[in-house]
DNA sequence: CTAGCATGCTAAAACGATTTAGTCCGTCCC
DNA sequence: GGGACGGACTAAATCGTTTTAGCATGCTAG
């Protein structure tokens, strides 16, 4: 439904229909295609083109509402200013935070991202890896997402399962986690504490473990074998649900309460079981934090919602997220340069009603 | 590791460094591009290929490890199966939510999405439109971001603040939501019933609302202007954060009790207002449900983990994604077609344990 | 014997940029 | 007067595909 254009692009455009073309902004000028560009990409070679001409093509640019073909300069420059992120399932809340994290990052400095959820399927993954590839991705971000075959891309994992070559490795400091917590309640009087470990899938379940012991040696705080548990994870899938983080961490709940063994704390291996934990504590009659109180990890929103809220070891998801992103982008940057095999992320303790005196001090 | 090839490309590959490119493909083969190209589209004008040759192609294609360049057949196809997504923040969890859905059904048919959260700010949210655009993305779906000014692309709003020309809404269902939610409360024998309206500002307040007047006429309840409060959302940036709309909701509990009429039952705006308010109601000294019964809305996480867990209606956050992105879909594929200005999603019921007959008549 | 028509391909022009290697023209200098 | 030089550009190749328009060749039919 274009007007007829009368003479030389004169008159009031009738409908920027097609979107302009660089060859439009140079047919418009009387130059080549060449100069625009140049002029356009504050290119070094520009510095033969006088100031006028480049405001001239500076102001028929803006004019014509010039805007370049993003698909047109990758294909020439071979660079696509865009990395893929992969991770289980973009609605869980630790995928999402750390997402966000990477978005900021990212969008920051003119990258875009592709994300795409593998449901903890193999070949999802296998085919996905596949389709960022073929859609040119400068670098990969890996979020809680196990990887076994080294990647022909530049890639950062976040909570990764194993160390992979020339990877860098965003992680949480589990020593300073298991001292924050412990610390704090050594601090309170605590001196009889139950702990859950983690599915021994998880990659952080181990480091964990191990700085807990560490801490606790410090803190001359002794582990009692009755009262730690391993949450098991249960079947493929149902696995990382909340769901299933709940309704174990309450049946644990129940079961430290029947080992008879005394203790006045717990600290969780994540959140959604402390939060289980806790409603088997409160219907079994005990009171939250008179009679025991709960650590839980992680942070998530329910949290801070709990009825007590939930004292618990915040992972910073946001900055996480931003550090990975930084860090590939330092890679791509500088291919071949120096990229730390792992970046530690420092945790912090949020107080809140969940934890006090234990009751022999009451 | 490759053998060395005897002949035609002589000595042995040192690196697959470079991509197989098409035209690797071609001279391997001693045939043209377009014959690889044709044969490799199933194009129907291959049909003057004879099978062997195909195989043939396809051989070669698979022993190369050939991969078509997505970038170069963008450019050239003038089609990039990519969408954008805008929406306030990607780690929150209504956004994330839908984009769950969004992205099962975008991948499930080939396509992938670039995601710009603008933190409900208008320049981000302008210049990562432009962005986009430039990007070629074909279509665009806007998750809980005000729109104004018509938009250049296809494009699927869910929960926007208005109407605009030619772009599909996807929505819940408000009149099934206050009916469900009212029924189930006058079935349990509740008669006076508080109310949260949601800001002024969301989009689903006032629909919402008038669903719940017409669903309490429907049903004979009377709705007592003292026992309905409107959230005020407080400062922008913080207006949608969970912590605030808990807190209000934990300020308007206080506040309903101090009004001194008398309710059974409160049907709040969204989840995390109704865990403000039953915080508030329990520290008063009430019991729920016992004394009063809380309806939420969305079935946040936390609903399910609150002691006692939340009634609540919820949104298929996850079906309203993959609707939006179907409706995409289908205007990408029949432009100009026939696209509906609105599409309804159900929301459910989900019976907990905060919901129970009033105290007047057990 | 030759026009006509399949058959099996291929040459070359896009797509919209970037970039390398010049070209053309006027001055300046000796 | 002629060569060198600098200033202001531009032609053409390229990125890796897709697609349109043909080109040989051989067979068949009239």
């Amino acid at each position: 439904m274009n007007t007829a254009r009368p003479e030389e692009a004169s008159g009031q455009e009738p409908r920027p229909e097609r979107r302009v073309r660089l060859k439009d902004v140079a047919a418009h000028l009387g130059l080549s295609p060449t100069t625009v560009s140049l002029v356009m990409n504050r290119s070094p070679a520009a510095r033969g083109i006088p100031p006028e001409t480049q405001e001239r093509v500076r102001a028929a640019a803006e004019e014509l509402g010039y805007r370049p073909n993003f698909i047109a300069r990758s294909l020439r420059r071979q660079r696509t200013f865009a990395v893929g992120v992969l991770l289980p399932e973009i609605s869980e809340g630790y995928a999402a935070g750390v997402l966000g994290g990477i978005e900021d990052q990212l969008l920051q400095e003119g990258y875009f991202y592709l994300v795409a959820g593998h449901h903890s399927k193999q070949d999802l993954l296998d085919d996905y890896l596949q389709l960022l590839t073929e859609r040119s991705v400068e670098g990969l971000i890996l979020v809680n997402t196990p990887m076994d075959q080294p990647l022909s891309l530049p890639a950062v994992v976040v909570a990764g399962h194993r160390e992979l070559p020339g990877v860098t490795n965003v992680v949480i400091d589990h020593e300073v986690a298991a001292r924050l917590a412990l610390t704090h309640l050594a601090e309170l009087g605590h001196r009889r504490i139950a702990f859950f470990k983690g599915h021994p899938h998880s990659a952080d379940t181990e480091s964990r473990w191990q700085a807990i012991v560490a801490a606790s040696a410090e803190l001359g705080l002794e582990i009692d074998p009755r009262l730690t548990l391993q949450l098991s994870g249960g079947p493929v899938g149902e696995q990382f649900s909340p769901e299933e983080g709940y309704r174990e961490g309450h049946v644990f709940g129940q079961e430290l309460l029947a080992v008879g063994a005394p203790f006045s704390a717990l600290f969780a291996f994540n959140d959604v079981s402390a939060i289980g934990a806790m409603r088997a504590i409160v219907e079994s009659g005990l009171r939250i934090p008179d009679d025991v109180s709960v650590v839980g990890f992680d942070d998530i929103l329910s949290a801070a919602f709990q009825n007590p809220s939930l004292t618990t070891v915040r992972q910073p998801l946001h900055e996480m997220g931003r550090r990975a992103a930084a860090e590939l982008l330092h890679k791509l940057g500088a291919p071949g340069g120096d990229s730390p095999a792992t970046v530690t992320i420092e945790p912090t303790l949020v107080l809140r009603d969940s934890t006090g005196p234990p009751p022999d001090r009451a």
